[in-house]
DNA sequence: AATTTGTTTGCAACCGGTTGCAAAATTTTC
DNA sequence: GAAAATTTTGCAACCGGTTGCAAACAAATT
């Protein structure tokens, strides 16, 4: 059925060995056998096989992608970018979905099993152990949106969690605000706790009184919504710093269903800058991750790896910035 | 590095197809060699290489996703669905990401270079060339979300989007609307064009006045916004059609900007039932397309098409419902 | 023209599995 | 217990490429 190297080379009246090298770059050939076989080449509309071509190398072009989130929009820019980096770069994606799993072995195992040249985990929820699993089987390996620790022995491409909790409770000191809840994601992920931790710590430093804090079950709009219930139990409550834009959209439908409106009588801080959070209906102002250089950077450094594998583990940190729209009082002026 | 069969051979004292054929299921190996080797292969941590099993096989268990369209909320589902169910089938998506490029020769010959098991087309602005590009290559392929035509020579898998268009319009007449307009997705898309004509026809036959016309650049909700400018130009216009969620919610504040209240001065309905359809601040009425049943049925239907390539090009069409919210007046009493 | 140097080429082994075939081992049948 | 039937096993060829090595060829040097 398919055409092969063979075939070409008896058509073009060389040895199999040439065919091969006319499409390996920087091989020896001279112009007059690269002309014969590229026409025949062309003649018999002869692709090379990639996978006969990895056995061989034992390289095959395919980068594993692994995430757990994929209902989060933030995730669309990642699938997007993602992809077309990759693409630019003759390389293919091959994407996971963990989806409640969070033993890595069995993922470790199948991207073993097809031979991925490496692997972004892409998710701030999963401990580093994670990743580091991907690396024991040799496997190069970078956590995208993982938690950065100094004693790193893992790529990690990110933010700084802590810094950008911290910065929310600048956010809120800047603008006046005095008492204000945390509405994070997921406790179990390790961008939440980091999150939190740096909220706190500088929330109590700049003398805001933390009246609540409480956690969405999920990354969802709804558990946002519920998770904002608990909010509205306290009416001391000037503004909530939610742990993703998703969760914060739904508690602010939620304190707009209790009557209340944005930013007059609550103000709210997402993050991650999602799509939606532009909408007129919302008008978030949220800490916005800069996902397109992150992203690009992951896949930079992924390559990187494959190509050199003996590589020290980098941390890679990119800055977050407070994109202000709507749904905070403005800055007070001094 | 790795460890092969050979090794794992070596090391049970039988030779590699024992080895090979404990791996394959439905071969012959007693109950000793093939305790023999699983002792053996758990002690070396043996992963069968699937790249050197494709090779031989010629089956890759790999099914390549192209969809163009990353940016749309409605994807978060497809990718999702898509990439739980070929997992649960041991099969692996290789995703390509169109964006902008139209043209499948440079495609097709990317997804055979890597040996695809099958592909599924998941988009609903491509014609159907773009699917009999890879059925020439000899590539099983599935046009998800694609056009349907009766004499189709691909199989495809989605809605019919004529008959939606008309449900869009027989939803208006229910609700007494008389004067209403049309807000397509891309005028290129034969989705959109496929919606239009159901829409249009019906709405003439039940004496609907379709006062605008117009189209959306893209499936954003920035186009949607502008597209809208045209719409409010007419202020007869009862009640707008859009041609996908994001536009419609676009729309829908571009609406409310210019002081029009939902559903009271203008109705909308959208088209896909996307999650934040369902947010307070949108609540929209909208048609719903059955996403799981097709990502479902495309998987199904694309395996066994691996198993069976002779298989005559099958249309799967499957219902679409209103989603009754609250961007539209309710139903007329009679 | 002979020698040296540099390129191109084909041979053959290899990457890590699968599989048809025949021999060997086991089980069933009489 | 021998013959027949069945199951298990290893051999060796194959899947479609790559690549080290040495032979063949071409160009440069003396």
């Amino acid at each position: 059925m398919a055409v092969t190297l063979k075939d070409v080379a008896e058509l073009a009246g060389v040895s199999r060995s040439a065919v091969s090298r006319t499409f390996t770059v920087g091989a020896s050939v001279s112009a007059r056998t690269r002309e014969k076989v590229e026409k025949a080449a062309k003649s018999l509309g002869y692709q090379p096989s990639l996978i006969a071509r990895s056995l061989a190398t034992s390289r095959t072009k395919l980068i594993g992608l692994v995430a757990n989130n994929f209902q989060n929009p933030a995730f669309l820019d990642v699938f997007d970018l993602f992809t077309s980096e990759l693409q630019k770069r003759e390389l293919r994606p091959l994407l996971v979905n963990l989806s409640g799993e969070t033993s890595p072995k069995k993922i470790v195992d199948l991207l073993r099993q097809y031979s991925v040249d490496g692997v972004i985990v892409a998710t701030s929820t999963l401990p580093t152990s994670f990743a580091t699993a991907f690396q024991a089987a040799g496997v190069p390996v970078i956590h995208t949106f993982g938690k950065f620790q100094a004693n790193a022995n893992v790529h990690v491409v990110g933010i700084d969690n802590i810094h950008c909790g911290a910065m929310a409770a600048r956010t809120f000191a800047e603008r006046s605000y005095q008492t204000v809840a945390l509405l994070g994601g997921p406790e179990s992920a390790t961008s939440t706790q980091d999150r939190a931790t740096g909220f706190l710590n500088l929330a109590t430093e700049l003398g805001l009184k933390v009246a609540k804090v409480c956690y969405a079950d999920n990354y969802t709009y709804q558990s946002g919504r519920e998770a904002m219930r608990e909010v509205l139990d306290d009416a001391r409550v000037e503004a909530v710093f939610c742990g993703d834009d998703l969760i914060c959209m739904g508690a602010m439908d939620a304190a707009r269903a209790a009557g209340k409106s944005i930013p007059e009588d609550i103000g709210f801080l997402g993050f991650n800058d999602i799509a939606m959070a532009g909408w007129d209906a919302y008008s978030l102002t949220t800490i916005r991750q800069p996902i397109r250089d992150i992203i690009m950077s992951s896949v930079e450094l992924v390559v990187g790896m494959v190509e050199n594998p003996g590589r020290s583990p980098e941390i890679r940190l990119f800055p977050c910035s407070v994109v202000d729209r709507g749904s905070l009082r403005p800055i007070a002026k001094s």
